[in-house]
DNA sequence: TTTATAAACGAAAACCATTTTCATTTAGAT
DNA sequence: ATCTAAATGAAAATGGTTTTCGTTTATAAA
């Protein structure tokens, strides 16, 4: 599944860097969202070197293809996960643990429609985020 | 309409004072989201002396008694609008003239639904952003 | 109207996530 | 092996937001 995103990172001209490759790997094990500062400090235990600029710029690249999301919390930070799903589609998000889970759902044409008719506007895109307790959360 | 908006202030134990005032007529008369920073500058035409920590107060005290509405745009940066509506709904941003609309549309009962029957977890709130371009913008 | 008190405020500094700069290193092509 | 643009680390800068703390003010009780 990693050789997945491998081959998008070369299809835009991103190198095959063992720093990007390792946040691949975080990344992909992990089922909840994940601060750039964490993520750090996940790397270090790998790398001798690595700064938090690198950190943020790879996750950056990594939206601008497609590969990660980002959300912001309330405490004005972002927050990075990752999306092997390729339809449109949404998530729901742990408030307890931080999990990601995706929901197949997303009433996209719908909304367009109606800002047409009340507003006689152009909807071209829209951001739903989504937050409750996770089934191990709710059980616990 | 501003009553309504006083009103609300004194039954939080908010006080009655003229830089609040002047806040809520400052975003009554705007249809377009605001930055505390621009918020700041329009509040000085009034007021000799008003710091950026009591704009930010403000807003985010509106916020906790439900007058104003904070979004993120993606230059990681709050701003507000003011929303009088009552019933559950969500809103139209323009991305070129910054106005906010209100929709008459929400699909939570739905969600919560799905999210239920599909992952075994309790939604429990949602935000939805819809951007786009509005009448005006679209017809210049 | 005066007084008391908690809330509100301004100024200054602190905070801290994120970005920029720039010199050095490295991946990948030739 | 060589070359070159991309990637990186270290350090500093940026800038939105919050904290601190001493002073002022709104509001209700006396
Ligand atoms: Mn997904
Ligand atoms: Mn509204
Ligand atoms: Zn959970
Ligand atoms: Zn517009």
């Amino acid at each position: 599944m990693i050789n997945k995103y491998i081959e998008t990172l070369q299809k835009h001209g991103l190198k095959r860097t063992p720093k990007r490759l390792e946040v691949l790997r975080i990344l992909s094990e992990e089922s909840a969202y994940i601060s750039p500062q964490k993520l750090h400090v996940l790397l270090k235990e790998k790398f001798l070197k690595i700064g938090l600029p690198t950190v943020y710029r790879i996750l950056q690249q990594f939206q601008n293809i497609g590969i990660v999301t980002s959300i912001q919390q309330d405490d004005n930070q972002l927050y990075y996960y990752l999306c092997d799903c390729v339809e449109k589609h949404h998530h729901f998000i742990c408030r307890k643990c931080h999990k990601v889970s995706c929901l197949t759902y997303c009433d996209f044409d719908n909304i367009k429609q109606l800002v047409a008719d009340q507003l006689d506007s152009l909807a071209e895109t829209h951001v739903l985020q989504i937050e409750g307790l996770c089934k191990e959360c709710l059980e616990s």
